[in-house]
DNA sequence: TTGAAAGCGCTACCAC
DNA sequence: GTGGTAGCGCTTTCAA
């Protein structure tokens, strides 16, 4: 590949006048113009990023770094983040941390290092050793060459007040879920599949699950509070169990599709009915939630609308270019989509979105 | 964030001696290098790997492009690439195209431009004109400082020999798949909704359904071939406007399974049996497959270890650093998973793998 | 074993 | 309008 010297050698004009052409400047007559185009043509030359970055320490390259990009609820947020990023000049950097936060802090260090412009992350960092707390600290303190890099999370706001967040209010989304099963569809035993515990969602999810118990006068207790770990395996065994040692329930809310969806298949297992016997809810509502007989009632949560203000957002800190006085955090609405697993003989509308 | 001068400056020593310890070479006394890991511990200090690609044209990053990362078919190629490549020091990077072929050629040349050390791409390079053309030709030729940065294809060899692919066998798989729907489940009229017909894979999947009806002394008419575009809105409509327009048919083979799930949809609001009256077939078994009810028989691509190969035979290229002197197409194999689709009454194992 | 210095490809500043 | 040149952060000779 060629470079800028060959080009101007090629063009016989000095390396700034290419220079000039490649990056717009209107002071180069039309002649040169003309001859350096040709010779750029005619080389099949393009500028290097790289060295070009070094210098202006801009790269116009956006890092995202999530958990997964095969979780489901991911490919939305990242759709919308695309959408938004392709209107500008940007270009999306994704990477996965499989949930380990070693690879997290790897990679957030990896890309701070080759100077992205901003990173959005989807942190899995649960823990309070030392290490995590250090890393997250220093989450609002990325720089390169002296100039501060933002950071936006996603789903929820990270430990850190200097980082900015997208995320959806998962105590309410919760409550208004348990409160739906109790009042709209009469349940009163209600089980509920939780994150793994340490999670902050899994526990604002438990919070809202729990107010919405008490406020219409149920008892909470523990051992209806059951810890997931987001597969429809976990969902599927933990209902079967739950059967086999005779524990009573009427309802399940599940802190994420996939588990509420083995939950359903356990139960069809065992013939049990969905929902006279007992109700089914997810959470996300991702696309399975609507291919799955019966079909599964869920909280909508606007993935799509998530990775799109994460990116919009970022676009703003960028153009800012320091942190923000006051740090902002996004929240986004969910909704209840009423489906068959708590209400029979709704129509089933199945969604015709690619995935 | 500190650099190696900044580095140098607090451990009292040259930049020479730092890059010697960052690099890990033995010529440097203990006591220096004990002074230089403190003083990168200090300064937090992260090599800038833009500049050191810059020097050595070493980015250990490798781009991964694909039409769109939520495409399911896509999710699990990923976590091969994934897995082999977090065995090696590189990073993966992730972008779509969504289709476009403008957007790909960009891509393709920022990639290059920011000096990958290779790409991994899943191309939508059908048309036949004369940037397409220039384009896929460029693709054997990519260079950074005139070494050469390494392409392999996914799903479908381009037609530039000097590509290496990996790849599944997909005129073998439709013969396969149409060959049982005849000789197992003993349908005699089967309808074939296909890809876009520009598309290669879409053309081979044609071949071996045609192949298998001749074989099978049935005969191909072309109103049996439907053009499908990848959604299971198509699958849905298409089937509709079969059965109003009383095109008869007993089976569908459809060319992926977001396509077969909208035909089951049409044919269960439609009430006819499946499989009695109609047996139905998807290709590439994503989880969806064994979601639906009823369960879906399709042709299972080994995705993850397509991704795993892809990423090995890179790993290969980059370490050879020169284009192989015989091209090199690595073709995967695929089953038939037989489900409820196409015979009643079939066990069907949710699988219960993470999506 | 160590340090000085050239140079990777580019931009930006300063002269002319 | 145009060209020369310093320097971004790093690696890599070459000398000492």
């Amino acid at each position: 590949m060629a470079n800028i010297k060959d080009v101007a050698r090629q063009a016989g004009v000095s390396i700034s006048t290419v220079s000039r052409v490649i990056n717009d400047s209107k002071s180069v007559s039309p002649s040169l113009r003309v001859m350096v185009e040709k010779a750029i043509d005619d080389l099949n030359y393009s500028t290097n990023s790289i060295a070009r970055g070094l210098k202006s320490s801009q790269t116009n390259n956006i890092a995202v770094i999530l958990t997964s990009v095969s979780r489901t609820f991911f490919s939305g947020v990242l759709e919308g983040i695309n959408k938004e990023a392709d209107q500008e000049k940007y270009s999306i950097f994704i990477s996965e941390t499989h949930d380990s936060i070693e690879r997290e802090i790897k990679l957030v260090r990896s890309c701070a290092s080759q100077w992205v412009d901003g990173i959005i992350l989807a942190s899995s960092a649960y823990g309070n050793d030392m290490k995590t707390r250090k890393y997250i600290e220093s989450l609002s303190k990325l720089e390169k060459k002296g100039s501060w890099i933002p950071v936006v999370t996603l789903e929820y706001p990270c430990s850190n007040p200097g980082v900015d967040a997208v995320v959806v209010d998962h105590k309410k989304s919760a409550f208004r879920a348990v409160d739906y099963l109790i009042r709209e569809v009469g349940k009163k035993s209600i089980v509920h599949i939780s994150l793994p515990f340490e999670h902050y969602m899994g526990q604002q999810r438990i919070a809202g699950y729990r107010e919405a118990l008490e406020q219409n006068g149920l008892l909470f207790t523990e051992d209806n509070v059951l810890e997931g770990d987001y597969t429809s395996y976990c969902g599927y065994t933990l209902t079967r169990d739950l059967v086999r040692r005779g524990h009573p329930f009427d309802a399940v809310f599940c802190a994420n599709d996939q588990m509420a969806v083995g939950v359903l298949q356990a139960l069809s297992e065992l013939e049990i009915q969905v929902p006279e016997q007992v109700a089914v809810m997810g959470n996300d509502d991702i696309f399975a939630a609507s291919i799955v007989k019966p079909s599964l009632t869920s909280i909508h949560v606007p993935r799509f609308e998530m990775g799109a203000a994460a990116m919009k957002h970022m676009l703003e800190l960028i153009r800012e270019g320091e942190p923000p006085v006051k740090r902002k955090i996004i929240t986004l609405d969910t909704e209840i989509v009423e489906r068959e697993s708590t209400k029979r003989g709704i129509k089933n509308s199945l969604k015709y979105l690619d995935w």
